[in-house]
DNA sequence: GATGAATGAGCATTCATTCAT
DNA sequence: CATGAATGAATGCTCATTCAT
């Protein structure tokens, strides 16, 4: 195994002890030497590998962040009409969010934190990819057409608004629907928002 | 003025101070000494008032949950019918946001903070007393009998869940849409949703 | 004993603290949590009174310099011509070496350390009001006729230099020469240096 | 090059990057990363040529002292007779310094720091050789009847304590007097005590 | 020999909390 | 009730040192 290898496999190592950690004490609450017992690593090595405790946790964020954007953006490519996009996009967006409970949860709660500031370039660069993905699928499918004449922050506020708040609450276990029906719901609702906009 | 009056005001000042705080520093890097710099509070005061920080930011909380709700609901009783509530709900959320950002903004990034476990029942009452009075709203008007056949938990996705994607964005700064348009984008998507779901 | 009283034994207490750890550690080897332990002081008393580690030990040297002088200026004072004055800082200065074995091992092992750079100004105010109290017995007294054409610093090294490095062997424990006799035998050398360089 | 050699050249770059680092930023605020992105060498090869870092700068140190010193022996075994070896022994050392003054810096803050401990031993042997040069120059000379009836320690703290104190003034930027003249004046100094001490 | 990633004990510093006045 | 000096446990971070490659 060569070096690189080796100390990718620790930097893993580390963003999950954080998260492990994070899960069970919140941001605040968790030491270094809380992360460094989960991990096989010192705590020198997190310092050797990251700048500090922010700007760990800003890592794990981008990371999520890029984790489920990713996501995202490979369910809608295997689509190529809006109303499957959209459906595509909720089902995804809640699927992942499903299987990755611990990162959904980090997202969830540590959306923006103040130490993402010195990680903001890096954030904007994620989210315009982002979007810039979604365009691009939205010219190709020829599915822009279809759109309402509103602002893509007003879409996007539609398409995941209402599953970031389910997912919260599926996540902290206070929902009397199950995550498939959620979504089945969701995702059809979006769909219904964006078609009346447009048809209006 | 009364003994109580002066405590009520004192109260008043140091949760203000502490949402300053928060404001341009977060919860973390807020101290006690911050606060009581910049309300005419001592340290000692605090803690007469309240009983350490996290129960401080807690009390804030609450006031603030209290606050956006009871403006909801406000809103809602000044309407008879289905369409007209959803409406009103999503308007009147957003204009509280744009008149409280301060508050808004500490709402919508603290959402269920660690500290808040200690004022768990609190909340959950606030939340339950939320849902009785728009569960009366729905009887007494007949509204009731509009809603499609899903969840409570799913309704609420849907009415506010893009509102508070939409808040964040707007509170960031980063929005293309103004408040006003967003509002009423957001309350016809959220009605198309609903009447649509009804309707299927 | 009122407040203001408590406050300054406290300060008097951890500044020895600091002196009696310095002498057997080294500044670097000392931590504040020793200096804690010999004073009667918690280490947020001393972060209190002092604004960190490099100012405690900034502080003591400020007060090691200021005694040090003082205790030169009056001995100067009690003198009314250039040789007897020369004889009373020489001696002055070696007997406040031997009454303060500790706190002139301080001044002459940390004379001007690194993390004197903040405390810069109070220190050049101290030295310009030494040098001052020495001008006016100058000109009181008239000696300053009988000083050789020679700026004020060759004239301070000449009196005091000889004088250092005699006490530092002395408090190091390898001279030959009792500090007494040395006393005479310096002060009776930089007299001659000075008549010498004035009769040339 | 042969091996010795180019350990030696690695040597003495790791010294050089040594004590530019200490110029600027002092003993303890020296790390050894500073000193290996300095030198042309790791962290590793530091290691290799020295014990560690308080080795490494009492080997500084030591070499600082020996230079000092030969520069001095060489002045004086030119010169015959006390007044002229006085004054060849101040004026070398004020030059040594003004060609040297990192290390003059280095040697004049670092007086007997506590990690010379153990390099003791080396140190003593430098002082006695050094005393032993000085001796066997006034015997060969004949200059030791010139001398008054006091210690050595004390004829060495009339020759070099001014000088001394001047140096540290000089490098400090805070004299009036330049090097040259200060030389000249210091050096009349000295001999003007020694010479009275006899007579007297 | 040379390298520099990994180690982890050690430390300065912070700050919520207490309590004597 | 109000105050703010005193407390000291807790923690992020540093850096001399080691050692596998």
């Amino acid at each position: 195994m060569g070096r690189a290898e080796n100390t990718n496999r620790r930097r893993r190592e580390i963003l999950e002890a954080a998260l492990a950690c994070f899960h069970v004490l919140s941001y605040e609450k968790t030491t270094l030497a809380d992360i460094s017992d989960h991990a096989d690593a010192s705590i020198g090595s997190i310092y050797h590998l990251f700048d500090g405790k922010e700007q760990l946790f800003a890592a794990l964020y981008l990371e999520a962040i890029a984790a489920s954007q990713s996501s995202s953006v490979r369910a809608l490519r295997r689509k190529d009409d809006l109303e499957s996009g959209v459906h595509a996009l909720v089902r995804s967006y809640l699927r992942w969010v499903s299987r990755n409970r611990k990162l959904a949860g980090y997202l969830l709660t540590m959306r923006r934190a103040e130490f993402m500031s010195e990680a903001e370039s890096e954030l904007a660069e994620l989210n315009e990819a982002f979007r810039r993905a979604i365009g691009d699928w939205l010219d190709e499918t020829g599915a822009r057409h279809e759109l309402p004449p509103i602002g893509i922050d007003m879409v996007l506020a539609i398409l995941i608004g209402p599953s970031q708040d389910f997912a919260r609450r599926w996540l902290g276990g206070t929902t009397q629907t199950s995550l498939r029906e959620g979504a089945e719901i969701l995702a059809r609702a979006a769909w219904l928002s964006l078609r009346g906009l447009r048809d209006a």
